[in-house]
DNA sequence: GCCAACGTTGGC
DNA sequence: GCCAACGTTGGC
């Protein structure tokens, strides 16, 4: 099993979104980049994702699971763009802010901070461990 | 609202 | 195949 992490403005597709759709779970569709689709093409059944809220929250606040590997994007007729299915697993008990990423040594080669526009990016089994251990789960 | 970073597009 | 112009994202 690997470990993700995916973005998402809250005003556009929130966690609560995706708790709201409870085991069906939602596409992760609208991705229009290349690395972030090549991302998805990796992850497998099962998956660990980091639910990470961009803009006013900028924090990891949930847990979600794979449960469709890549697949075509429903939202478009162009086959280069694929996205997987999600669903949420559990909340942080405590939000994991960018803040918080940044003032610790152990995350700091992270693809979160070191590139901050990637919205699909891998999360190292130790930086998993990190996160889920300052936000309570 | 601004700006830096960076991915994409299109002309040459 | 290069590079300038442009558009988008995300942090501040």
């Amino acid at each position: 099993m690997r470990y993700w992490l995916m973005k998402s403005e809250p005003d556009a597709f929130s966690w609560g979104g995706l708790v709201a759709k409870g085991a069906a779970g939602e596409e992760w569709d609208g991705v229009r980049n290349y690395q972030a689709r090549n991302m998805m093409r990796e992850m497998g059944m099962g998956d660990r994702v980091f639910f990470y809220h961009s803009q006013s929250d900028k924090a990891v606040v949930g847990i979600a699971e794979v449960i469709a590997t890549a697949h075509p994007d429903s939202t478009t007729d162009d086959p280069r763009w694929e996205c997987v299915d999600v669903r949420a697993v559990a909340p942080l008990k405590q939000p994991v802010t960018l803040e918080m990423c940044k003032a610790d040594p152990r995350l700091s080669e992270m693809a979160l901070l070191k590139q901050a526009r990637l919205s699909v990016q891998p999360v190292r089994p130790e930086e998993w461990a990190v996160i889920c251990d300052m936000g309570g789960v």
